[in-house]
DNA sequence: AAAATATACCTCAGTTTCTTATGTATATAA
DNA sequence: TTATATACATAAGAAACTGAGGTATATTTT
């Protein structure tokens, strides 16, 4: 998915979120955008993005609709109702789980001061 | 190690800093520490610990030392020069991977006005 | 005294999630 | 015409977990 070694887990919550804000995309679009916002430091590989997609799908978190343009095929994802739910749940976790890495990797800071 | 699912590739960061700070932890202890840090929210298990900790020792990034307390044994870990230099690697790349993280997940933010 | 919990190490089967390679197909740029 | 970009997909293998199990001593609770 990357040259970084600590996103496993984390593919889910970044397409979830990417749907919240865009309302639908496709996979290939995904990609080029999470690209895009992380100035190609992160790079999801089609390997890792499609399963992930039809896993979520299976879940019933999303939903697909196909479009042809250009005499190619778009798979379009969006959110369901669970998966609009799903997605403040797996923010939340990952706040937390960066606030968690936080206390270990930056022991002195005292986040109640803001410092 | 967690009831988070996104900590698949951190345990080795985490270790590694706690070395950084302490100078020499058995792994009992690393839970511990771990556990109190994070005031629960991360717990590691002892199923994800060992097979860590022997491969970073496998890797030559720690040493081990075996002490009797009470009759019980105790296997001290430390950094090796090479854990030294890895710390700081492993920390940067962390630390670059939270930033790429937040403009995903935070798209209004924008860093370079401290915003 | 017995049972449970805490301390302290360990392994291993199974699961999940990735990487890398491969395959198909069309459109565009070199 | 060859490579790159767009767009989908699968599949073998690797890596990092979870959860269960095992051994052993010390302490606390019943």
């Amino acid at each position: 998915m990357s040259s970084n070694a600590l996103i496993k887990g984390s593919l889910q919550t970044i397409i979830l979120k990417l749907l919240e804000e865009n309302e639908k995309m496709y996979g290939y679009e995904i990609t080029q955008k999470v690209k895009e916002l992380t100035a190609g430091e992160i790079k999801i590989t089609e390997g890792a993005l499609y399963p992930a997609l039809h896993k979520l799908e299976a879940e019933g978190l999303l939903t697909t609709e196909i479009q042809q343009v250009d005499n190619r095929v778009r798979k379009y994802y969006s959110l369901t109702k669970d998966g609009q739910k799903e997605v403040s749940f797996k923010l939340a976790e990952l706040q937390s789980f960066v606030e968690s890495m936080q206390r270990i990797i930056n022991p002195g800071l005292k986040p109640e001061l803001g410092i």
